[in-house]
RNA sequence: GCGCUCGUAGCUCAAUCGGAUAGAGCAUCGGCCUUCUAAGCCGAGGGUUGCAGGUUCGAGUCCUGCCGAGCGUGCCA
């Protein structure tokens, strides 16, 4: 509703620019901004500032001139100047509430957004499979997740894909781990219990000493490279049983935190299939990348451009023959974008409680399981969630498939960059890490999978939930043991998915065990807090007073235009901030930032928090009074439930 | 060297295309539980937004220079 008004409300002051003033919207553009405060009205216009220059007269003149002619929308009570030349618009707060409550009655609280015909896929997770995942990886996994929640909230169809490189060093490092420092065979590797994951990672630790001792040792990891890559024998075998036990692991892990996937994309069935190949190609042919006779590049296939004036060059194809990384992620995202005349077989990998099926590629043709298989690929819009490092590669990758004639693909291609999670330097030290003098100096340090320094994600999980179980005992003592620690659980997804999204995304976050298990202040209990609290008042009014919810409605319903409290300055300031909720979803998505739709949804919940302290709501004397505070509290336990819902944040029953 | 990102309260972070008095949390201090859950609420102190110029009706935000930090710039992935 709120937002229909907002549109309106653009269109007649767009419309009374034209007429007053003679003003295009080409000319200018009018954009509604919320004030600052609330004396300001619920909409601002800055136009007579904006538009000082073109009419060649004074700000304050043109809003008086301008108020003059304008007849706003009805729900509007009043248009007002202030500041010198803001044109403040004030709702009529009556009006606005009526119809809230219509809606709240009608179940219509929430018009879905339109379906967006587009096709989005979102790639995140992207794991090496080959140790535990780490706090890193979580800030990819929750972002990413969250994003696709977005995006579908708002009308998206969005396909979710998980890059599963299982050819790459990082498995070979660790199968040299099991055959030259275990030497297990691939029969023993098999019944190493769990945590596998655990096991793993400790091991490509050692492997990574192991490569400092002798260049001897260092070759293993070239040869054990090409024997994963030629795809049979003992090497290749332990390689596939590390990688796709390493994945089920982390599919584990994330489903911790409510993370799923459609689709596994494996890098060994991009080469099985001759991606790369197909992709080289059309390359070539187009000459996006070329053969470089001479210099210090001679022998390999590079593509030339030109940054800032600088001629710059990345290789794509090794002297050798071998494909670069950066060559295969241009084959494999023309396959996202549906470029590329080539597709994956596929077969169920997990089938989840809820009966979703997680897909993986396969490089021959299954029997599908039994199921039909989804066409998977073909985006329209890809986002990339990698972190900002590898900027420069995704811009290459880009650079490929606009090379290649696809300019909109290109232009469509994000790059969904977020800054990596660091450890502070006490918490390194902690954790039982030796660093050295210069480390100890630095704000932070790396997370390093070769060094073994980082935080695991389900450590760190663990400790969540024992943190938040000792909480909820102590508060529901009377409880069941089962619901406590579901409950442990729900708390723990809620402080941890919350901290991994209240950054900004290109804001290093110092990882400190302090701030992440915190459930105080701003943090992902207090926005579930607010909502357990809003769902227990609705749950003992109707029992306190013996109303079912559809007598609820009727009291909802009876009221009249001449017959509705006129709201006080706080609860209009809440329910104010409730009625832009879409706009907050929206502008989170236009603004490609999660964090400002968690920050805003705090901000919601603080709102509430002091809502709540404020008014009685069950002890309320006046019913009529009584009724409609508690419509704003059902209002905000539909919308926070949603909002939470876009985050993957769950609600508990009780906390 | 070049490129990208950044520098905001003691600490960690926000700040809607450039908008009104720069906001939160933590920490510190002071209040609030016989009343819907104190994982909460109210209040106080704390700022020359790194420095110097410029553009603008208006700059934390844009431009230039300087100082400082992180990352990137591999025939690694």
């Amino acid at each position: 509703m709120f937002y229909k008004i907002k549109e309106e409300l653009t269109e007649k002051v767009q419309a009374c620019l034209a007429a007053t003033f003679g003003v295009t919207p080409e000319q200018y553009r009018v954009v509604i901004q919320y004030p600052t405060r609330t004396e300001f009205g619920d909409f601002s216009l800055t136009f007579p500032f904006e538009l000082a220059r073109i009419l060649r007269q004074a700000p304050a003149k043109t809003a008086a001139t301008f108020i003059e002619a304008f007849r706003p929308p009805d729900e509007v009570a009043r248009v007002d100047v202030a500041g010198g030349g803001y044109v403040n618009v004030h709702l009529d707060r009556r009006r606005i509430l009526l119809r809230l409550l219509d809606c709240l009655v009608a179940g219509r609280l929430w018009l879905p957004f339109h379906a967006e015909p587009e096709k989005v896929i979102v790639e995140h997770t992207n794991i090496n499979p080959n140790k535990a995942a780490h706090i890193g990886h979580l800030r990819n996994a929750v972002l990413g997740d969250s994003l696709v929640r977005l995006m579908r909230f708002t009308g998206r169809t969005v396909e979710v894909q998980n890059y599963i490189d299982n050819t790459g060093v990082q498995v070979a490092d660790v199968v040299v781990g099991f055959r030259y420092l275990e030497k297990l065979s691939l029969e023993k590797i098999r019944r190493i219990p769990d945590r596998f994951d655990y096991y793993c990672w400790d091991l490509y630790a050692r492997v990574a000493k192991f490569y400092e001792e002798s260049a001897e040792n260092l070759r293993l990891r070239q040869q054990t490279l090409q024997e994963i890559e030629a795809g049979d024998g003992e090497t290749a075998a332990i390689a596939h049983e590390v990688s796709t036990r390493m994945v089920h692991c982390h599919l584990d892990t994330m489903a911790r935190l409510g993370v799923t996937y459609d689709v596994l994309p494996r890098e060994s069935d991009i080469l099985d299939l001759k991606f790369w190949e197909a992709a080289f190609a059309r390359l070539r042919q187009t000459r996006a990348i070329v053969f470089e006779e001479e210099g210090p590049n001679a022998g390999c296939w590079v593509m030339k451009y030109e940054r800032d004036g600088q001629a710059d060059v990345k290789i794509i194809v090794r002297s050798n023959g071998t494909v670069t990384y950066t060559g295969k992620d241009i084959a494999y995202q023309l396959w996202k974008l549906g470029l590329l005349d080539r597709d994956f077989h596929y077969e169920p990998f997990r089938r989840l409680d809820d009966g979703h099926v997680v897909w993986i590629t396969s490089a021959t043709p299954t029997d599908r399981g039994g199921a039909d298989v989804p066409p998977f690929g073909g985006g329209d819009t890809v986002y990339n969630v990698i972190d900002v490092r590898q900027s420069y590669t995704q811009n290459v990758v880009y650079e490929g498939v606009r090379r290649l004639g696809y300019e909109a693909a290109a232009e469509r291609s994000i790059h969904f960059a977020y800054e990596m999670v660091a450890l502070s330097p006490r918490c390194a030290v902690e954790l039982g890490f030796e660093l050295s003098e210069e480390e100890r100096e630095r704000s932070h340090v790396e997370v390093s999978g070769r060094r073994g320094l980082g935080v695991k994600a389900d450590d760190l999980l663990d400790l969540l939930e024992e943190k938040a179980l000792d909480e909820v005992r102590s508060r529901n003592a009377d409880m069941a043991a089962e619901q406590q620690q579901v409950i442990a659980h729900q708390i723990a997804v809620g402080a941890l998915r919350y901290f991994m999204v209240k950054f900004t995304r290109n804001s290093l976050i110092v990882f400190d065990f302090e701030d992440a298990l915190s459930f105080e202040g701003e943090t992902g209990p207090y926005l579930q807090y607010s909502a357990v609290r809003a769902g227990n008042i609705l749950r003992k009014y109707l029992d306190r007073y013996a109303m079912t919810r559809e007598e609820l409605d009727a009291a909802w319903r009876s009221y009249t235009p001449d017959h509705v409290p006129e709201l006080p300055e706080d609860v209009w300031e809440l329910l104010g901030t409730l009625l832009k909720f879409r706009d907050l979803a929206q502008a989170a998505l236009t603004g490609q930032e999660i964090a400002t739709f968690a920050r805003n949804l705090y901000a919601l919940s603080q709102k509430f928090s002091n809502f709540y302290n404020r008014h009685q709501i069950i002890g309320e004397e006046n019913s009529d009074w009584r009724n409609l505070l508690l419509a704003i509290v059902v209002i905000y336990y539909e919308k926070m439930k949603r909002g939470l819902e876009i985050l993957g944040i769950p609600v508990p029953e009780r906390m």
